[in-house]
DNA sequence: TTGTATGCGTTATCAG
DNA sequence: CTGATAACGCATACAA
């Protein structure tokens, strides 16, 4: 910035005040500044500009990209709003460890990001006070916090309602009485509530919760592969699954197809989270269609409002999945059309 | 940091001596300062510390992640190996537009990313202007450029051999002899030589290349489906398809599948680009798997060792993607073992 | 073993 | 309409 000023003969305030339009400048002389800025092709400092204004312009993202897949979508969703937004995205994994958390979010801070999306980990309590210590704005994804207790923005899709949904498809249009869960990671809050939707949908329809068996995949394929397992060895196997999220969904699947089973053929299968191609493979899955770009372009909203207004109320948006009848869940093969 | 000085009755130099280890400190004063650091929950700044030092251990990531689904994984890699590197990631996107690629560029520049890497549009050249005048490592991925020209690192898979060999697959193992191509958006450097593959494979095995239909898909499920409309609609349309990645394969089955078409009966299909799921839903894919791990892995390695070293020669690394021999492509329902 | 002084590249304040 | 100067929070050369 001293070369362009230099080049252009006036001080650097001029200078800054031309790149920000700060204040009024003489258009002789903004022209020499900007003549100067191209022949030295100079580019603005943004590491010095931050230090100076207390603002970086960037918000931190601090999710697991590992166990969940459709968290891709999110991204998307986030960079793109971010960006049209004119801020920029710092990308942290937390591998929902509390651990990795804690320390994604310390690499976040000292980036000193305004703001933070955050996929909380089962014991994120450390995490929040971390932030709030610093007075970090910071919005919750995909796992909205137990109810109200704390004062912190999310954004979520529901899930107790609509599992319950899939069960009751399950139970009334096809007629199942033994119903297992895959589910996914335990103790993390979209686990515990899909979890308590299976057992909703279960009981509203005359069936035992306890006697139904939940397992948890967890994230891995071979996770997912040994819960299979187990409940397959059961002395009465279930005779649907509901599969808690797209890993899940996508183990399960490969696994029957190593022991001849093709859903809805010697089991039925439901699943939460949607593939694009759900439709046009088979067995073509009937599914709980979240909406996840709608999360990734709230989630950014929320934030960016708490950065102008600190001390709005919390807001906790919860989005409505939708459900896809498919086939895998049993369904006649002439095709049910998609919601959207 | 001064709140920790005050606390700790030292000096701030002492402070940073002791957060960064880069002097002898006296035992009893360094315990004085960690507990001064506990008390005050002081964070560095890494803001200032970067305006300091001239680093700011962040590498800039610029690619579109809209027109190829894979680079979701691509983008896990790479933020796994740059955090174990101790480096963070800023995620922008260039949307394969030179327009949107330089500005991309210039957020990542105004960050002062330590190096970046960068899926290059079609018309990359002030980019790598851009880049080269602030002396900027730069690692190119999933495009390596016309060789050799440029003196730029790249990391990339071989498209020439691999895609002839999908057609030579077609024409010698199932006989096919009217084969047409869907490709990726024109102007892209691998679309270019998966397009010269396409030709090559044909050739070498008594076709006419400037016979075969070629069309691009772009980047739209609309496009693609376009595209497969002005095939079919040929007066001879090809009884088989190469198509060229990822969202292009899952347009084309889903476009053929409204037309009551489920590959290999009806067409035959061969796809660049693998999906985790295509061992287990129907049509059972054959295609070229890109190790997309390895990409990732591999760019941010290239980048730090040129960041450590800026005067080595530039490096173009090729992987190899292994072909998926399935069912898309005609062969007979026993499963062929994958590679790996 | 520790502290003082300086500057990284900006922008805000205050003067001219 | 424009410029000199200080300060953002840190790391380092130099001094003690």
């Amino acid at each position: 910035m001293s070369d362009v000023a230099r080049v252009a003969k006036v001080s650097t305030t001029t200078v800054s005040h031309v790149i920000n339009k700060s204040r009024k400048v003489n258009p002789a002389t903004e022209k020499a500044v900007r003549d100067a800025i191209e022949a030295t092709g100079y580019a603005a400092d943004g590491i010095a500009r931050s230090l100076r204004i207390g603002s970086t312009h960037t918000l931190g993202l601090a999710m697991t990209a590992i166990s969940n897949p459709y968290f891709g979508d999110v991204v998307h969703a986030l960079e793109r709003t971010a960006t049209s937004e004119g801020y920029t995205l710092i990308l942290t994994d937390t591998h929902d460890t509390p651990e990795r958390e804690q320390r994604a979010l310390r690499v976040l801070l000292s980036h000193r990001v305004d703001g933070v999306v955050l996929a909380p980990s089962a014991v994120p309590e450390h995490a929040y006070a971390q932030l709030a210590k610093r007075k970090v704005p910071l919005v919750l994804i995909d796992r909205v916090p137990e109810d109200a207790q704390v004062n912190i923005d999310a954004v979520g899709v529901e899930n107790l309602e609509p599992v319950a949904t899939l069960v009751e498809h399950l139970v009334v249009t096809h007629g199942h009485t033994r119903i297992g869960m895959l589910a996914p990671k335990d103790g993390i809050f979209t686990t515990k509530e899909r979890i308590a939707g299976f057992r909703l949908g279960l009981e509203r329809n005359g069936l035992d919760p306890d006697a139904a068996p939940v397992e948890h995949a967890g994230e891995s394929a071979e996770q997912t592969t040994a819960a299979l397992d187990r409940m397959l060895a059961l002395p009465e196997p279930p005779t649907a699954l509901v599969l808690g999220n797209n890993l899940i969904t996508v183990a399960t699947i490969a696994e029957l197809r190593k022991r001849g089973i093709t859903p809805p053929r010697g089991m039925a299968t439901v699943s939460f989270d949607d593939f694009p191609w759900a439709d046009s493979f088979q067995p073509r899955l009937t599914t709980m269609s979240q909406p996840v770009e709608d999360l990734g372009v709230i989630a950014v909203q929320l934030l960016l409002e708490r950065i102008a207004s600190p001390d709005l109320e919390a807001r906790h948006v919860r989005l409505a999945p939708t459900f896809q009848v498919r086939e895998s869940c049993g369904c006649p093969p002439e095709r049910v059309a998609p919601d959207i």
